[in-house]
DNA sequence: GTCCAGGGCCTAC
DNA sequence: GTAGGCCATGGA
């Protein structure tokens, strides 16, 4: 099977034995990037825990972020590690919002897809794998997500050739698929929660539904 | 007590 | 250009 219908299947495989995951798991375009930059190195429980905080204080959207001194969010997001620095990230962001975009999400995501990508990396605190999570799940970009879980379920399977890096693997994914927003999100938020379930850094295993497609078997 | 989770930055070689 | 340290919680 050529590789277009191999990428193609194993969605589908994904999709049947999980069903759509309606994702990313926050309400709103703010809460979408607030919970990108927590989500860094640190598992989801965490950083609902934090959002949950946020909330309690009025300080989940980019707005109540920018107008709050740093040393007033860091107590809140305790729970997602690191949290001086992701304080500080959220606080990057929040500037760079309201610098160039007058703090205005529909304006920062009219901008051409590739210029807005180069200007997110620019943040400080925001890397490759947040940037495109932004530009997915809250700006609606056709671009695809890769994690921690991608590459470990792919290097798994096969697919992916581990020195790669970020930018190849994404190439792979979006040389071989459609370029479909929402299937961008969901084929994500599958193997996020294919990922969660049972991989870790053990080998796929019989309950997997991706067996089939494992090559690396113990 | 130990390990590790949906990263990214900085520094040293 | 790249490996390695740093950041510093909470659940299994």
């Amino acid at each position: 099977m050529n590789t277009k219908n191999t990428l193609k299947l194993i969605y589908k495989t994904l999709l049947n034995s999980f069903g759509h995951q309606n994702w990313w798991p926050g309400e709103t375009a703010d809460e979408i990037i607030i919970g990108a930059i927590l989500t860094q190195s640190v598992s989801w429980k965490n950083v609902e825990t934090a959002i949950e905080k946020l909330k309690q204080n009025n300080l989940c959207t980019i707005e109540q972020i920018h107008n709050t001194n740093k040393k007033e969010i860091s107590p809140l997001i305790r729970s997602t590690l690191y949290y001086n620095q992701k304080a500080k990230k959220l606080k990057n962001f929040a500037n760079f919002l309201f610098q160039k975009y007058d703090g205005n999400l529909k304006k920062l995501f009219q901008t051409n897809t590739n210029i807005l990508r180069k200007q997110l990396l620019s943040i400080n605190g925001i890397g490759e794998e947040t940037a495109d999570s932004i530009l997915l799940y809250a700006g609606n970009k056709c671009v695809f997500v890769i994690d921690a879980y991608t590459k470990r379920i792919f290097d798994r399977i096969g697919l992916f050739k581990p020195d790669w890096n970020y930018t190849e693997f994404q190439q792979f994914f979006m040389d071989n698929t459609v370029h479909d927003i929402e299937l961008y999100k969901d084929y994500h938020a599958q193997i996020v929660y294919l990922g969660k379930q049972l991989c870790k850094r053990k080998p796929l295993c019989d309950k997997c539904p991706l067996n089939n497609f494992c090559k690396k078997k113990k």
